[in-house]
DNA sequence: CGTCTATTTGCACATATGTTCGGCATCTGA
DNA sequence: TCAGATGCCGAACATATGTGCAAATAGACG
């Protein structure tokens, strides 16, 4: 049905939108009706091959962006207008992540990137316009199995390879080994031992954030189990980055499972350019977390996030007794 | 004047490519006027705020058609992706060729087609799906011959006349003459002077081109000498069309080569509708030639060659000092 | 404080885009 | 072969976007 005029789509899109051409001219320049024409484009658009960046930064997101990149001493902070997409925006923060690291790239900052995991990277990726990167190189940060050593659908570093042609080193382990004598086994093997060392020599590190409720991305996935969850949770757990389970503070709470990680370690990281792309309504609080936790220098999220953030600094300074804001 | 609204055209711009709101609804969001915000997010459409990208290889091509005819306005450019078939892309391009020409005769348009000669003419004929089309006439536009008046394998119009089943005109006379005495004596006859004549009426001319270099075509071919090579080579021809050699100005060297050819002229079809079809790793040079004398007025080619095409006329403008720069 | 000019605003219209729906061709399975 | 299903197509209608123009407003200057 549709990808036979995969290609024709493609076409009437790029005349459309980059040609700026009207659509009778395109169904006259190709010989079609318009109303074809108008069914490609739409054809098009909804199979995602058209990307849309807007640069600058509107007035309301900036000052969201200032509060909170002056409140955790962020190296830069970047809020984009939420649209109305419900509890997950990830139409706003796929195409705010992927600016990012599209300028990220074309600068050539990095040569080395080391890539988290989650539902949100993996929208940033696919929205990532395609375009040879020779000279960049992604490595993960995670093992990105289930337990069971099922391929994970989510897995961001294979569709990075294939979206900028760079050289992709994928971690062969499970997200979390089933004790933490099966992960010193892990961690002995030639393979993985190679590609943690590569990721702790990256030069930019780009994560998600994951949360600790109902709608956990690793419950859905089964990448844990409802008694694990419980279980970090009870020991204070309200955020996750890269495998491990924060408390309030910022600080790993002390659970198994934060042990049984094939990760890297947050301490390898510190100090270095870690980059935290995140946002929706369940997201606040752990996004907090790892702020506290100062291991980030930079964050992109959405402007209903933000906001609930930087009320929650708000009601954190009243409550503290100390702080007013003028204005 | 712009720079104080440049966050609000930023949000507009926003909500409008990536939210996929409306105009109205944005501006009862923004509590701004409709057309208020339609001017908003033309402002910062201006302003290259909004960056678009299509993926997908047709669109590149697309970009690459559209470069090239605005160049040399033409009428139209068809670029196809390359598939790696090594320096001449043949399939490629008898691919393109025939959806072309299928096209042309589906609607049609044309009911007398003048017809060059070449290795990928040839291919574009062949590839053609067969299908009767009493209404067409095809007319060959140049003599086919070889000077000993062997009959030319490559010859393009029998074969089109097999697989179209329309009329066909062949004209009986060596490519060229063996002097310029001789070419009025064959021109003078009264069979090659009706054809001549009819070719002079035909409503589209679709013609191959050629290159002037070790791997020339009409070399390998023994349609012209070696010696014949180099005389043209050295009056500054940088390609070939309905046998007259062109310097990369587009104008007809001076060589007697030139007067000997048994061909409709070039200015004979200046002005009409003229189609060439051509592409590969040697061909760049001579289709800027063609393009650069304006007598065609629409190109067919594959992606590789055409990406060259654009990098050349790149480094001519930036040679040639300023020019205008768009998008 | 008035007057003139330059800019901005939104109405009303012009154009472009998106959608609905009935017709037509093709396919399918007795 | 035919009746029904399916999907594609474009005319006509509905909505959204873009623009010329005159009125409103803000600035500049005397």
């Amino acid at each position: 049905m549709q990808g036979n005029d995969r290609g024709l789509a493609a076409r009437a899109a790029w005349l459309s939108f980059i040609g700026g051409y009207t659509q009778e001219e395109i169904a006259r320049k190709l010989g079609l009706s318009r109303v074809k024409i108008n069914r490609l484009i739409a054809e098009a658009t909804e199979a995602g091959l058209v990307r849309v960046f807007v640069e600058g930064n509107d007035a309301e997101c900036v000052a969201l962006e200032d509060r909170i990149a002056a409140h955790w001493k962020l190296d830069f902070c970047t809020v984009s207008p939420t649209v109305g997409e419900g509890p997950l925006p990830l139409r706003t923060l796929a195409a705010a992540g992927a600016h990012y690291l599209h300028n990220v790239l074309d600068r050539g900052e990095a040569k080395l990137i080391g890539i988290g995991h989650g539902r949100t990277l993996d929208e940033v990726v696919k929205y990532l316009p395609r375009s040879n990167r020779p000279s960049v190189r992604f490595v993960s940060l995670l093992g990105s199995l289930t337990r069971h050593a099922a391929a994970n659908p989510f897995d961001v570093i294979h569709r990075l390879a294939e979206v900028t042609g760079a050289e992709c080193y994928f971690m062969p382990a499970p997200f979390f080994a089933d004790s933490i004598e099966d992960k010193k086994v892990l961690l002995g093997q030639k393979g993985l031992k190679d590609v943690f060392s590569l990721a702790r020599t990256a030069e930019l590190y780009v994560v998600g954030i994951g949360e600790i409720g109902a709608h956990a991305h690793m419950l859905a996935t089964g990448m844990i189990t409802d008694k694990e969850l419980r279980e970090v949770k009870l020991a204070g757990a309200v955020g996750e980055m890269l495998g491990r389970f924060l408390d309030k503070n910022g600080r790993a709470v002390h659970a198994e499972l934060n042990d049984r990680a094939v990760a890297i370690k947050l301490e390898e990281i510190n100090g270095k350019p870690v980059v935290a792309i995140a946002g929706g309504e369940d997201k606040p609080q752990a996004i907090m977390a790892v702020l506290e936790s100062h291991v980030i220098k930079g964050l992109v999220t959405d402007e209903a996030t933000a906001k609930t953030i930087v009320e929650m600094i708000d009601a954190g300074a009243k409550a503290g007794g100390l702080k007013r804001a003028k204005q």
